[in-house]
Parts: C-alpha cells; structure tokens; sequence
RNA sequence: GGGGAGGUGGGCCAACCUGGCUAUGCUUUCAGCUUUGGGAGCUGAAGAUCCGAGUUCAAAUCUCGGCCUCCCCA
C-alpha cells in the first residue's frame, strides 16, 4: 500500500519539514513567476484575517485609526530623511516608465510607509488639538531582499500592518513603545501562543531613522531567532525632515514626537506554523484555525443517506452557535480524511457514524494531543469551545517551556559558539552596545555566526563585577543576548 | 556576497551520458463499479519535454543564450 502522507520531522530536520508543510497544506504556491513573490492560498490566508482583525482590534482599543496610504512614493520624499534613505535605498524597487513614458522622477514601491504617511501628516497636524495622531495601515511593502527568500519568513512582498503615530511629548512616545510591546504580549504571545523576548537593538542595529528600536524576537525549532514586531521611537528625525510640527502650549513651533510600530502578519504566520506544528503537519491556536470543527460522516453500508444527513445537521448546528465547521461527506475513507484535516492543523475532529447514531455520543478527537472522548450530542457545544480554549492554552503553555529552554548563558568565544550550536540564545557580557561596541558585535559574528540581539527589555541582567567583554577583553557594561538569526 | 543542483501532464519522477518507434511509472483529476471507525480496490478516460537560436535527415536528449526555481555556506 502507498503512503503518501504527511511524515517529516521537525525537530530532526526542520527546513524540510517547513517547505513541506507550506507545500501540501497548500499554504503558498511558490510557482508565480517572479523571484521573491509567492502566492498566499486560502488556507493560509484565513488565518492571516483573523490575525489582521486580533491586531486591528488591539490598535484601535489603544485609540488607532484606520487609513491607507499610497503605495507609491515619489523619490523626493524618499531623499528626506537621511539615515532612512540610506538603509533602504539598496533594497527598493522603482517604478521608472508609467504608459510608455519614462518618468522626470521616479517612483517608489514602499518598504515601509513613513515617507509616505509623514507628508500628510505634515499637512494634517497643525496644533495640539491635532495630536496625539495615531493611525495605522494593513498593507502590503516590497523590499528587494537579496538573502534567500523563504514563504512566510522573508520574501520581496510581505504583508503587514504598520502604526505611525505623533506627540506632543517625548514622554508620551516613550509611552507608546511600551504599549506596542504589551500589544505584541497581548496579540502574539496571549492569543497565538508564540513566545519571544523584546530586545532593545544596539545602536549599530536600529530602524534607520530611529532613536530607538525594540525588537521582540522569536525562536523557530531549529534554534533561529526570528524577529517579530518591531516598535520604534522616532524622536523628532522624522518630524524634523517632513516638517511634521505643532504649535506648543507655549505658542512655539514644535516638532512631533514620533513612533511606529510593525506587525509582519505573514511572518507571525511563520511563528506560529513552525512553533506549534508537529509531523502530521499544522497544528493551528483555535482562533486562528480557517476551520475549528471538521465533521467526518463514517458510513456503513445501508445507513449511508441517514449518516450524512446527520453530520450535515450537527455541523449546521454548530455553525449556528459559531463556530467554523467543514462537514467532509468526500468518498474518502475516513482515515485519508483525519489524516487530511490533521495536515490543515484543524483544532477538533467529530466523527458521526453508525455508533453515534446508535448511542447519541459522538467521538470528539482533538489534533494537539490526539486524545480522543465522547461527547453526547446536547453537551457539544460547550465541550468543543472548552476543547478549544484547553487547545489554546496548551500549545502556549508548550511553547513556553520549550522556549524557557532556549536560554544560555557563555563569557567566553568558544562558550558562546559551544552554546550557539544548541541553539536559541546566549547571554554574554559585551563592552558596549553603542557604536564602540559594533566591531565587537561583527567579531562575534566572525567567528561565531551569531548576531548580537541586543539587551533584554525590561530585564536585569547586569554583568558580574568582573565580567569582561566576550570579544575585546574590556570590562562589561552590558549583557546582550547573542543568537542565530533568520 | 560565495558555492552547488535543477526545469518533462496539477504533483513526484524515468528516458538524457550513447540523438531515432505511440515519452516511463506513481500520484492527481473525471466517469463507472465497489468500499468506508486511521491514507481501500477494479475498469476506463484526461493531461507534459521552460523559452529562443544553433548542429542534424532527425533534438526531451548535443551546443550557445535567456528566463525561472530550489538547496548549502558567509
């Protein structure tokens, strides 16, 4: 008998089972004919909507508007900010020809939609009824990428949301960081179950243009890091190049005090694919799952009419107390069916054949552990959204221990490079993370291949006495987590 | 940035080195029969040599160019 299933390890071998599951869960089509653009399918974009809307939801409750900005850029607003140009200059892709025309000035395909959005703002924000200004767009960005272009982790379009919003005070941006991180814990941790640690970046490592940058990082199975959504305090380099000002309570002109902040949904979908899968494939949280309930009929000879017809009522049923459910009354066996289904990563299975007609129990099966129950028909409801959130909660709870064995610590070069090969990350002391620190941070990747992440927001992790710098011998000042990087 | 590998029906592949008959097998899809509690079986059907040039009586196969993809390392 042919298998042709779903069997790929993970921990074993994780870049296969990757492509893999991108592959035959019909996640992306990688067949599209320009390099770096793939095609997001359905299954995958259902859950990328219900991402959009957890994040959207978040925004606005923390007073967010929606709006959407061109995707074209004129070069003149590019050339602006000078730190900004520089760092995506080399990565843009530019229209130069519009209906046979080559054009006086060419036009830009955002990276990122400062340039764009801070010229209205400019416009927009006159006085201190005008601020603070907080909108944010999800849109699509191009960056060239030259690395090695992967579905989901980095290709030259990706999907994402963007928030820029403006102050009147220093204090009140600062204050906006910290709630984009809380955004993220909120989001991205809480309700996709994928666990990170917010770095703050060196100064070498910022977002160009950026005073500061917090950059929460995940981990993928193979011991990687992968950055996730990214905060940045501005400052006033952007208002200052957009002319983005107000009139102050003082009557003086003033510029904005600015921030962005940047979930990449379509990485996040990355995370959260490759952190809860296993080998029979996804493995998705209840409330991103395209479909929750998958009904199977299980025939048998002379019923088969009354057992499809009762799937198709309790999956009616179900629809109607909310929940998504897909009733399969295909002419697959049922065991190409759960098999099916488990490679989707859909949450719970029920199963309506002649033993459930029978007894009035139906056989519940849910896809994180395996473990299957019987349910009787009145209690379903209830059982399967308390299956759901008992899902959830699980594949957090596993990630999270999982991850909380990702932490090493080394104070020399070879320990780190020792601890870099299990993967995850390293705490080492380093002399600086201001620009002295930089040649310190490009030895280590010399010789270590690692990145220097930057110092763990919110933590206190000081350097010993007498701790001294991995790469240059100094004293510490810092202990920066060090790690492998996609 | 450096180094590999490759492009044949929707998917995976054989034939290529050594040019030659109706392009192989599995899978998929469709029709029919049959079956269904962990990837069933039978019969029939549909569907392909990346693009361009060259060599040749003859090119999936050899040569050159282009386009595209994948993998590994920095």
């Amino acid at each position: 008998m042919a298998f042709d299933g779903f069997d790929f390890d993970k921990e074993k071998d994780f870049s296969t089972w990757y492509s893999e599951v991108v592959k035959r869960a019909e996640l992306c089509d990688l067949r599209y004919n320009v390099k770096g653009f793939v095609v997001f399918r359905p299954w995958c974009v259902m859950s990328f909507k219900k991402m959009y809307a957890a994040f959207e939801k978040e925004l606005e409750a923390s007073g967010h508007r929606p709006a959407l900005f061109p995707a074209l850029v004129p070069e003149e607003n590019f050339l602006k900010e000078k730190e900004h140009v520089e760092g995506f200059a080399p990565d843009l892709f530019w229209v130069t020809e519009v209906a046979g025309n080559k054009l006086g000035e060419r036009l830009a395909m955002r990276p990122t939609s400062e340039t764009a959005m801070y010229k209205m703002y400019s416009l927009w924000i006159q006085g201190l009824s005008d601020l603070p200004l907080k909108i944010y767009q999800s849109c699509q960005v191009w960056r060239c990428e030259t690395k090695a272009t992967r579905p989901f982790i980095r290709s030259r379009e990706f999907h994402w949301i963007e928030a820029h919003d403006v102050f009147a005070t220093m204090e009140e941006a600062e204050a906006q960081v910290r709630t984009d991180m809380e955004t993220t814990e909120r989001v991205m941790h809480l309700q996709f179950g994928v666990p990170f640690i917010y770095f703050k970046r060196p100064e070498w490592d910022k977002f160009p243009g950026a005073v500061e940058t917090f950059g929460a990082d995940s981990l993928m199975p193979d011991g990687k890091t992968i950055q996730q959504p990214s905060t940045h305090l501005l400052g006033q380099n952007f208002a200052k190049a957009f002319d983005v000002s107000f009139l102050n309570s003082k009557g003086e002109r003033e510029f904005g005090w600015q921030t962005c902040y940047g979930p990449a949904i379509s990485r996040i979908y990355a995370s959260v694919i490759s952190v809860h899968g296993d080998n029979k494939g996804l493995v998705l949280p209840f409330d991103l799952a395209p479909v929750q309930v998958v009904v199977i009929p299980v025939q048998k000879k002379g019923l088969e009419e009354k057992i499809v017809a009762k799937a198709k009522a309790v999956a009616a049923s179900l629809r109607g107390r909310g929940f998504s459910v897909e009733c399969d009354c295909s002419t697959s066996t049922p065991g190409f069916k759960y098999n099916y289904w488990e490679l989707r990563g859909v949450p719970l299975r029920v199963e309506v054949g002649a033993r459930e007609m029978e007894s009035g129990e139906f056989v519940v099966a849910r896809r994180d552990t395996g473990e299957k129950e019987k349910v009787k028909e009145m209690e379903l409801p209830a059982r399967l959204n308390g299956l759901g959130v008992a899902i959830s909660d699980n594949l957090r709870l596993k990630a999270d221990a999982w991850f909380a064995k990702q932490l090493h610590c080394a104070s020399s070069m070879e320990e780190l490079a020792k601890a870099l090969d299990k993967g995850g990350f390293v705490k080492v002391p380093l002399c600086s993370v201001k620009m002295d620190g930089k040649a310190c941070a490009e030895k280590i990747k010399a010789e270590t291949v690692g990145d220097v992440r930057g110092t763990r927001f919110g933590g206190k992790d000081k350097p010993v006495h007498s701790a001294v710098c991995v790469a240059c011998g100094k004293p510490a000042d810092e202990v920066v987590f060090v790690a492998r990087q996609y």
